[in-house]
DNA sequence: ATGGTAGTAAAACTA
């Protein structure tokens, strides 16, 4: 039996939060780290950063929007990017830069950056629900549910009202709406369990996502939950504990998403 | 109903 620890964390461009996730790392040591919004081109990613703190780390992303990392201790075996489904997404010149999955021998972490969506009337919302339909089926064609899978990252829903501050305001909006709750429960009904909500369940206040805009938005308590980690059924039985990490949040130049936290005994 | 901030990158676009 070993513990095992996974992080999940929406950057908001790598090179500039390396003053928040390099410390962490280093306190922390998780073993896996996933990482959306990169915003950076692989030639320029800040990859001697990760070797020189012990970490194994791959990417995939490109030069102003999204990007895809994962960092790890042990050396990963395969690892691929993007649904690979022959389908051409509409937002990049390829989705390839939205997921990144990264095969060890005890476990597969699949990484991913779903779409935000802008609004509800917009193309781009389309290509959201679309996104997760053909994330469904990726799972559908590459695994079972009886594997050790974990699916995490930025997912871009808030899957029940209690992980929002306001949802009677906010219902409606892309990340908070019948359309996406029923989107996110398809690929969830693959075989998918919510590790955080698994140890937390009805808490309600348990946020990861705090918006630049809202002043003080922290203190008052207006967030998001919309960074998830979820697990199959073998693999969940086996998280001992989930939490959020507020420390990016509370940096002197903080970022807007915070780190989540899973730990397993393996 | 709108705007507020931050990032990339050099004027918008995204979130």
């Amino acid at each position: 039996m070993s513990v095992f620890r996974i992080a999940t964390y929406n950057v908001n461009s790598i090179r500039s939060r390396l003053h928040i996730l390099m410390p962490w790392l280093r306190e922390n040591r998780p073993d896996v780290i996933c990482l959306q919004e990169t915003k950076v081109e692989d030639s320029k990613f800040p990859q001697s950063e990760f070797t020189d703190a012990g970490y194994h780390v791959a990417f995939r992303g490109e030069r102003q929007y999204n990007g895809v990392a994962v960092a790890s201790l042990e050396k990963p075996g395969a690892v691929v990017c993007g649904l690979a489904d022959g389908a051409t997404g509409d937002d990049s010149p390829s989705d390839e830069d939205r997921l990144l999955r990264i095969s060890f021998p005890r476990f597969t972490v699949v990484n991913t950056y779903v779409p935000q969506g802008r609004e509800r009337e917009a193309p781009q919302f389309a290509y959201k629900l679309e996104w997760f339909q053909r994330l469904r089926r990726y799972f559908d064609r590459s695994f079972s549910p009886e594997e050790n899978i974990i699916w995490c990252g930025d997912l871009n829903v808030a899957p029940e009202p209690i992980d929002v501050h306001d949802p009677k305001r906010l219902r409606g909006h892309v990340c908070f709406t019948p359309e996406v709750w029923e989107a996110f429960d398809h690929v969830k009904g693959w075989g998918f369990v919510d590790v955080f909500r698994k140890h937390h369940p009805g808490e309600s206040q348990q946020y990861t996502f705090f918006d630049y805009r809202v002043p003080k938005s922290v203190e008052r308590k207006l967030g998001w939950r919309v960074d998830h980690i979820l697990a199959t059924p073998p693999l969940a039985e086996k998280s001992t504990q989930c939490w959020i990490d507020l420390a990016p949040r509370m940096s002197e130049k903080p970022s807007d998403h915070t780190i989540v936290v899973a730990e397993f005994q393996l």
